[in-house]
DNA sequence: GCTATCGGACAGTAAAAGTATCCATAAATA
DNA sequence: TATTTATGGATACTTTTACTGTCCGATAGC
């Protein structure tokens, strides 16, 4: 198929898949001709992704421009899931930490396997020095709730990624798991939270506590 | 104190400051005369708040201000919830939704007490469907798993907010909580993603597999 | 042969989040 | 008290990001 017809069928402007395509997101059609390029339903697939990267993922294009390309290359896996985690927010610079920040986040991790450099372990630590910033104390115990919950999304992912057979297969729902992943539990997270909520704070007489 | 000080102290450039005056986001200092104002430790606080929202929990401009103006008023806590939400990712239109997207995530939240409007139920279709686009099937074990975490997440935010007296605190809580607790879980999850990986792939010799 | 379409280059636009400059007062200080 | 410095507000400018539009010479298809 060409620009058109690509366009029609992925719902996306013309002038947006030429975008795509500068930028290095989508790659090139295959020429017959220097000026006369055919897509296939490969390019479709890729622009589903692109649009699936930016919009649920949040990425910038640089930042799935780095994702694309993590899943096209060839590197292990466990490269790729350090580059979905580096396009999700950058990492911190340990030296501007709050030691204690991370002290709690060693403490509420204790056990897991992890670099010290693990990209996670850092942003956990400013997320819990921002919350002491803003005077939220004496949250120990929530955190290692987090930690728990966590550790439930993280055997999940790799138990659905050893589902799958093949390098690029694996690669793929390392990016789609590390990012929509998140932007589910998200969802998932403040559905709970209207659960609970009206579990524990209903005045609804019809209501019945457990 | 007067606006360099402000300034200095919160480490904002006093023209960031301005704007921020200017957005609606913090309030006007007290005027002893027309053009002098004074600024308090509140403001000081306000700021780190303002920070937080935007860089951490990476918030807009227009949504941090709907979330500050929510903590303001005396709106009831329900309320603040959901603004809170709201402010995070916009709720996808109803009618667009896939129904079958839909149908799973009432199944995986079944015996949850929530409004078919809640927000949370439908992003999370929407990032089911976005799953299923890019072409990742057999996934309902994984969604339900992560439903599990979620359900974990929101018990201990409501523990956090039962421990808390007093509306502000409380409408504070329930705003960091949503925000900076997202932004922990993804943290979390990231390392906890090293962990499971470490032990389940290894091929480190030195490493006992579980 | 003629018109419609193609891909590529490049310029333009819109929104978001600041940043800089002015200016008429006030404050601080010499 | 005279003079320098700082203040708050208005307004204009800048930068980045993510597109969108316009033009053009080269095909495609009738």
């Amino acid at each position: 198929m060409k620009m058109a017809e690509l366009g029609r069928r992925s719902g996306i402007p013309v002038a947006t898949i030429k975008f795509y395509l500068r930028e290095g997101l989508l790659p090139a059609g295959e020429y017959r001709l220097p000026n006369q390029a055919t897509y296939t339903d490969e390019h479709l697939r890729r622009l589903t992704m692109i649009r699936a990267l930016l919009e649920v993922g949040g990425l910038s294009i640089a930042a799935a421009k780095r994702v694309l390309h993590a899943i096209d290359s060839d590197m292990p896996l466990a490269e790729t899931f350090e580059v979905a985690q580096q396009a999700i927010s950058e990492t911190p610079d340990p030296s501007t930490l709050n030691p204690a920040a991370l002290a709690i986040v060693d403490d509420i991790t204790r056990g897991w396997h992890m670099f010290p450099e693990n990209p996670g372990r850092l942003a956990a630590a400013r997320a819990i020095d921002t919350f002491w910033s803003i005077g939220q104390e004496d949250t120990h115990g929530w955190f290692a709730q987090y930690a728990k919950a966590a550790m439930f999304a993280a055997e999940a992912d790799i138990d659905e990624l050893q589902a799958r057979t093949g390098r690029d297969a694996q690669a793929e729902t390392v990016i789609v798991g590390t990012l929509l992943g998140d932007a589910l539990f998200a969802a998932l997270h403040r559905a709970a939270q209207e659960h609970v909520t009206s579990l524990r704070f209903t005045t609804d007489h019809n209501h019945h506590e457990v």
